[in-house]
RNA sequence: GGAGAGAUGGCCGAGUGGUCGAAGGCGCACGCCUGGAAAGUGUGUAGGCGGGGAACCGUCUCGAGGGUUCGAAUCCCUCUCUCUCCGCCA
């Protein structure tokens, strides 16, 4: 969420932002008129209000000396005021109300150094800020090559006999998979295998929170109000709870509502857990296999930081991700994602897409953003920052997959399918293969 | 699901209609004291919004939201959460 007085000072930045977003009429001079008569409410109604504050301390005052024909004078004076009062609270609650209403549908303004673009075509490989291309490159597994035609994870033999996409319809219906025998032992193995390297070398703390979540938890990372359409949602008495779309709505809201130290910061969480998506708009799309799914197993990566820092937490952290890919041997590019393509909370976004032979194309498994203090205005996320009475400032929040494992299983099963319709292990995932080093095979 | 108790500042804890954003304690910060430290001692110590160049001033907030009243932490209503007992249960 925009901070109003920002806006209220840069409007032309902010226009100019906005124009770069997609399908987007928002305007600066629509904003600061909801707040210029926000701020007279204001004004009015604090001026009534110090006047029958000063008056009703009078009348304590009379009372106390038993001058109750005075305290009869200022009550009937203060009376009158109350003709106003009470309207002008509710004109302020309105305006309040239009006003956030207004400013949280409104998506984060773009880093500068984002490409402008509407589409994904708009978006650029990146090869990493240290180090030469080449360098960055070198790091990252090589494209592997195949001596007969790589098959798509669901036709690989051992994929085909262990993935059961028939029964998952008649459980759940489609855009569900049950998964059997080694793949779903490769499954897990792969979130272990994520988690692991996050909390034992990366320093991320390990988490288990809620799938079910409250709408302000949704609000609070920018999920909603804008995009309900596109979660599961359960009753919950008259209420409801979301279906996490993805860990980094608790992930990140663990430090909502709160003031932290500076000395406390980066916070650093990673969680294994299913993610919920009613992947309404995508109709006809990925129908086959399970690469595009309700429901999908993530390593979510949140960090919580300081202005300062963020920026470099967010190569930190896209690092992070790339690890993943690196130690499992999968070839990959990274794509810093254009203006139009980037998400409704980030500022700058990440997508590592992994190579799929099967499908002869780049998947996206990854997508690591930085949101900036967009999502900590929402959340009422603070911190204090070191040093003698500063005031509090908003915490800048990130996030990333680190990464979605059932696209990574996709990824293992295409790159190291064999012939025989068997698949080898990466060395990396089998101590959680029971040392396996092939599955499928006779 | 039934019955009951509760929610106050970073923490503990007073406060049941009047000058209370809120006693006291702890913690923390700065100072004094000290060769240095401890102890002692003094001062300070929430956030939002609005006005103002600033100093500062005003206003709102005692779980949340409504209401009663000239005036609410204190009274009423609704909700949320926590705890205890019973029931059920992985």
């Amino acid at each position: 969420m925009f901070d109003i007085k920002w806006i209220r000072d840069n409007p032309d930045a902010f226009d100019k932002a906005m124009s770069q977003r997609k399908n987007l009429s928002v305007r600066s001079a629509d904003l600061i008129a909801i707040d210029e008569r926000r701020r007279q409410v204001i004004v009015r109604l604090n001026e009534a209000q110090e006047k029958r504050n000063t008056l009703s301390k009078q009348i304590g005052q009379a009372k106390a000396q038993k001058d109750e024909a005075k305290a009869a004078e200022l009550m009937a004076e203060v009376a009158r005021l109350k003709d106003f009062i009470p309207s002008g609270e509710a004109e302020e609650r309105a305006v309040e109300k239009e006003l956030r209403d207004a400013l949280s549908a409104i998506p984060n303004m773009a880093l500068d150094d984002v490409p402008v673009g509407d589409d994904e075509s708009g978006n650029v490989e990146y090869f990493g800020l240290n180090g030469s291309p080449a360098t960055a490159a070198g790091m990252r597994p090589a494209k592997p090559s195949f001596a007969f035609a790589p098959k798509e994870h669901f036709d690989i033999g051992v994929a085909d006999k262990n993935m059961d996409f028939e029964i998952a319809a008649k459980l759940s219906g489609s855009r569900f998979v049950v998964l059997k025998g080694q793949v779903a032992r490769l499954e897990r193995a792969l979130g272990q295998f994520m988690l692991d390297l996050h909390t034992n070398e990366h320093g991320y703390l390990e988490v288990q929170p809620p799938f079910l979540v409250r709408d302000e938890a949704m609000y609070g990372t920018g999920q909603l109000p804008k995009f309900d359409g596109d979660f599961f949602f359960t009753a919950h008495g008259e209420s409801r709870l979301a279906l996490i779309p993805t860990a980094e709505v608790p992930l990140t809201n663990l430090v909502r509502e709160s003031i932290l130290a500076e000395e406390e910061l980066p916070l650093r969480f990673t969680a294994l857990t299913p993610s919920f998506r009613s992947e309404a708009g995508s109709a006809g799309r990925d129908t086959r296999g399970m690469l595009r799914q309700h429901q999908f197993n993530k390593v979510e990566l949140v960090s919580v930081t300081t202005p300062e820092e963020s920026v470099n937490e967010h190569e930190r952290m896209l690092a992070c991700a790339e690890t993943v890919m690196q130690r499992l041997g999968l070839h990959y590019r990274v794509m810093n994602l254009c203006t139009g393509d980037m998400g409704f909370s980030a500022r700058k976004t990440y997508d590592i897409e992994v190579w799929l032979p099967g499908q002869d194309t780049y998947r996206e498994i990854s997508s690591v953003s930085v949101c900036g203090d967009f999502q900590a205005r929402r959340m009422e996320a603070r911190y204090r920052p070191a040093g003698e009475k500063q005031a509090p400032r908003y915490v800048h929040t990130l996030n990333g997959s680190g990464t979605a494992v059932g696209r990574c299983l996709i990824a293992v099963l295409e790159n190291y399918q064999q012939e025989d319709g068997s698949v080898l292990i990466p060395e990396a995932l089998q101590p959680y293969m029971n040392g396996l080093t092939a599955i499928g095979g006779r």
